[in-house]
DNA sequence: CGTGGATTTGAGAGAAATCAAATCATGTGG
DNA sequence: CCACATGATTTGATTTCTCTCAAATCCACG
């Protein structure tokens, strides 16, 4: 199944330098397809996986329950990226991972991944560093639910998702498909829902953004990113060298 | 400098398995010891370090700045641990680090560490697994500033602290230094500095816990805890097989 | 003893949550 | 093709948590 190394390549390719050799063993991998609807849990919290799965198509949430039945929302995932690639080395999951869209998912089996890193020292740095940007989004999660209000939060939100989704080719002048309903997003950035569809109503109205069905465009780049605080630089983009 | 190693063994050694030669490794390690006063910036947000720094004594956060001056502390780090481990694969710094109190670091350059990491594919998974742990604590802060109100926030801090002391033998029967100011703990938890008093001082008054001069103490474990909603199992203490 | 930072207190304002209900899709089955 | 059920979005009113502003007190230190 090329079309799963080609996701994972694509992506890779984004922040890392990929050799010849790479590529050749990422296209050696042993790969188990799944489909699965949206909504689905794809790995639960406190499970002990032996595999990662790499998403090809659609998106994926990283999610944390709390006791009283808040939801957060960690990371929202995109198409080549492994959303679990952190239970290689945790070995018990501390939150969810569910579909949020129809996903194609790629398993791989964690013995296969760790053989794939003693022999390739680069991609084992390619992916060391696709968890440490994985932690870079996080710290400015941090940052945009402590930090910021409401509505420079869901900013910041939709200029992040607009970035990355530029980055594999997903976006067409600044729109880009992202089919996750305002409880979703409330759930991202810790607002109520209620709020959080005042503060599209906002967007919107001072004509920033607009939306229909799942697609979102940004209709003034700078002024968003002047209303967010947003700079890129925390996605590491481009191999840095 | 044994110190230096003696303290990263520790500290490893708290989450993953070390064997002789991996011990060995770590002791040959290039150290460049450097003493800071509190306060002082360490790695600067935009820059490129070639090395990393171990902690052995002290406290330093990582922080990072919104444009219109807002602060955000992004995690405490304690003994043994290496806040900026993830520039090794990430060249450009995206927040800063400082020291919180008087500290006492170990500097390494980053050819080293990858020198070592090559050589000892265990020690490679020890340091990757270390910055992912880094990234399971950044998701719990998300959860924390996202969801929980003032009062479970801060206790869900200072239990995280004891947990991760407790872990490298610096508490003592609940209670631990942490000489941060209350404006400190604002910036971690995103509340302003006045209502992190109150909350302080209601945690006091229901016998939570107390303070006296950078000496925190849990009073009630268990109330703090079911307060909090607090479980470790984030932390990844111990190794996992 | 004075100075500056840290903590504390009080009062008022503001952002966001909650509660409740209406409206708007969307998709299903008769 | 329409009636209906279900979930998503929207609106309005009210409450609550947290912030801001301003000033007082406390404390460590030179």
């Amino acid at each position: 199944m090329v079309k799963f190394a080609e996701a994972l390549i694509t992506k890779l390719a984004v922040s890392n330098k990929l050799d010849d050799g790479d590529i050749h063993a990422l296209h050696g991998l042993n790969i188990r397809e799944k489909l699965l609807g949206p909504r689905v849990t794809i790995v639960s919290d406190g499970t002990r996986p032996t595999e990662s799965c790499l998403l090809v198509k659609g998106y994926v949430f990283r999610i944390k329950m709390t006791p009283d039945g808040g939801k957060q929302v960690l990371s929202i995932h995109i198409p080549g990226e492994v959303p679990d690639l952190q239970s290689l080395h945790l070995k018990v999951m501390d939150h969810d991972l569910e579909t949020v869209t129809d996903c194609t998912l790629g398993f791989i089996a964690h013995d296969d991944l760790k053989n794939v890193t003693r022999q390739r020292p680069n991609l084992a740095a390619a992916l060391w560093r696709e968890t440490l940007i994985d932690g870079a989004i996080f710290r400015e999660w941090i940052v945009n639910v402590g930090q910021r209000e409401a509505l420079p939060r869901m900013a910041h939100l939709l200029l992040e998702m607009h970035e990355r989704l530029k980055g594999i080719g997903l976006t067409r002048n600044s729109g880009f498909e992202l089919p996750v309903t305002q409880t979703d997003l409330s759930d991202c950035l810790g607002l109520s829902a209620v709020h959080t569809n005042r503060v599209l109503q906002e967007l919107r109205r001072e004509k920033l953004i607009s939306v229909n069905r799942g697609e979102f465009r940004i209709l003034d780049l700078s002024r968003m990113k002047e209303l967010a605080g947003f700079d890129a630089a925390y996605l590491h983009l481009g191999p840095t060298i």
